[in-house]
RNA sequence: GGCCGGUUCGUCUAUCGGUUAGGACAGCCCCCUUUCACGGGGCAAAGACGGGUUCGAUUCCCGUACCGGCUACCA
């Protein structure tokens, strides 16, 4: 019998899914495929993003751009269907209440304008063993108390944690890591809307999930031990997964944990993909729509937090899973450098096919209101302007000229330097080319020297002006290449109207 | 404040006690190219600090400093 290794994916989609929350997903994945396990991803609809329409279909559009397809999800059913917080609601209660009984937990009325004061009376205050005989719950009441509260007020209950008692864990990532429960407080894990507080939700869906392995970011490491009390309180103890805490991404100036503000005012997107709020009609850009491969994107990612040990960067989704090691991840959080993550895109744009190019460059051109029928064409297109490409609109300024003449020409390049020999020179290359029967790019070159070298011109200083002529602006590829594959008829007219645009 | 975690070039990182501390991004220079790139070559740039352990510490241990996370009826 193979062991089934399953992991297990709470994104909290307030809208959107942000660097770190794909980075734990492709961590999840990599990790399951490389130990022959099933790739679970679970979303919890909770107060925050129980009402974001269309949250749980973006994340999985985002999976599925990133090539990381759920063998267990919501889209896709599953044994532990269903998915949903709030359809699982019942589950939560019935745990609580057993933690109830066994006197893991109790009942706390205190209202959140009580506890407010209170805090604001005692500076570091924390509800725990040394102050919950002080507070409204159904330890300090009476049972009759209790009963009337129990009828008539809003109630949550909290877990009971022990005074003095070590908990202690194996993190797959960063080895035992223990606390001290007077440290940690009685955290609330019903709310008075009868919804599970995070802390009850992982414990009680993964055991009924059988999740082998949860990875989750650094930022739960605090709360990890209401969850090791909480596993071994409802009885667990056996079947609690491993933990995997994983590294922050970090800003990349300044400090602290990236977030979708640092996108935006620093210039770069922070989302796999473009989403919208539903509620306030904000956009927020992705990866995708600026340009990103998701071959790219998730190579990038990979390697922030992790490396095979060798000087290696590129790496294609199957050749991570078979590198991946769980030992090789950092245990540092990393700043997110925009910078590299375009290298990566360009190292992914030159290495790839033009055939797996062709679909996504064809629709930008589409989109600039470009239709383009002759697929030879752009194949060579694209051949020739991928590698000066680091995100895919590139394509657009790189290429279209291929597609249209150019609509301005920079002729103030060549302006200063330009005069009569020269002018005769062009005219006469028209000429010439318009005889021409050969219209390969040595040709071109060839022709276009000889007749340079006839006109005692040198050929430098003609290159730049035939390439404002064909191109508008002094970039792209070869010239001849150019010329050779806009064809003559195109090529002349572009010379002969910068021509004239140089008359005047 | 308390608890937990982290700390190698500006940034991401390699090094499983002995290295001229390696690579990549960014920067600068050169070559290639009479465009812009690609490519090739080069320069500059790092072990937070203090103690141990050891013949020998970037590497192991302790302390300090700094950074981060958490400290909600948010996740």
């Amino acid at each position: 019998m193979t062991k089934k290794v399953r992991v297990r994916f709470a994104p909290s989609p307030t809208g959107g899914l942000h660097l770190g929350g794909v980075r734990t997903v492709l961590f999840n994945y990599l990790f399951a495929k490389k130990s022959g396990g099933d790739f679970i991803v679970r979303i919890e609809d909770t107060d925050q993003s129980r009402f974001v329409a269309g949250a749980e279909e973006y994340i999985f559009n985002t999976l599925k751009w990133c090539g990381l397809e759920a063998d267990e999800s919501p889209v896709h059913g599953g044994p532990y269907a269903p998915y949903r917080q709030s359809e699982r609601k019942e589950n939560y209660r019935r745990y609580a209440e057993q933690l109830l009984k066994d006197g893991y937990a109790y009942y706390a009325f205190d209202t959140p304008a009580e506890l407010e004061a209170k805090r604001k009376e005692v500076p570091n205050f924390q509800y725990s063993y040394s102050t919950r005989g002080e507070m409204n719950n159904s330890l300090t009441l009476t049972e009759d108390e209790i009963k009337e509260k129990l009828a008539g007020t809003p109630y949550v209950i909290r877990i009971k944690i022990p005074e003095d008692e070590t908990v202690s864990f194996t993190d797959m990532i960063r080895g035992d890591v223990s606390f001290h429960t007077s440290q940690v407080d009685d955290k609330v894990l019903l709310k008075a809307d009868g919804m599970p507080t995070y802390h009850l939700a992982v414990v009680v869906d993964d055991y009924l999930m059988k999740i082998s392995h949860a990875f989750r970011g650094e930022e739960w490491l605090p709360s990890a031990a209401v969850h090791l009390l909480l596993w071994k309180y409802l009885g667990w103890e056996a079947d609690m997964p491993q933990w995997a805490h994983l590294p922050l991404i970090l800003k990349p100036d300044g400090n602290g944990k990236l977030s979708k503000r640092d996108g935006d005012r620093l210039g770069f997107p922070v989302f796999a993909m473009d989403w919208t709020d539903p509620k306030t009609n904000e956009t927020t850009t992705g990866f995708k729509e600026h340009g990103f491969l998701p071959e790219a994107f998730v190579n990038l990612l990979a390697m922030l937090g992790w490396n095979d040990g060798t000087d290696r960067e590129i790496f294609t989704l199957a050749e991570l899973v078979e590198k991946f090691s769980m030992d090789r991840v950092h245990k540092g959080g990393a700043k997110f450098d925009y910078e590299k993550a375009k290298w990566y895109n360009h190292e992914w744009i030159k290495q790839s096919g033009v055939g797996s190019l062709e679909l996504g460059v064809k629709r930008l051109y589409e989109e600039k209101g470009i239709t383009i029928t002759d697929n030879a064409l752009l194949a060579k297109v694209i051949e020739l302007v991928k590698d000066r490409c680091v995100l895919l609109p590139d394509f657009i300024h790189q290429g279209l000229f291929f597609f249209q003449s150019p609509v301005t020409i920079e002729t103030d390049a060549i302006k200063p330097k330009w005069d009569e020999k020269k002018n005769m020179f062009f005219t006469e290359l028209v000429r010439a080319w318009q005889l021409s029967s050969l219209w390969e790019t040595s040709d071109l070159e060839k022709e276009f020297k000889e007749l340079a070298a006839a006109n005692q011109l040198k050929t430098g200083e003609l290159m730049l002006p035939l390439r404002i002529m064909l191109v508008g602006g002094k970039f792209g590829p070869g010239v001849f290449d150019i010329a050779a594959v806009i064809g003559k008829e195109e090529t002349l007219q572009r010379i002969r109207h910068t021509l004239q645009l140089l008359q005047h």
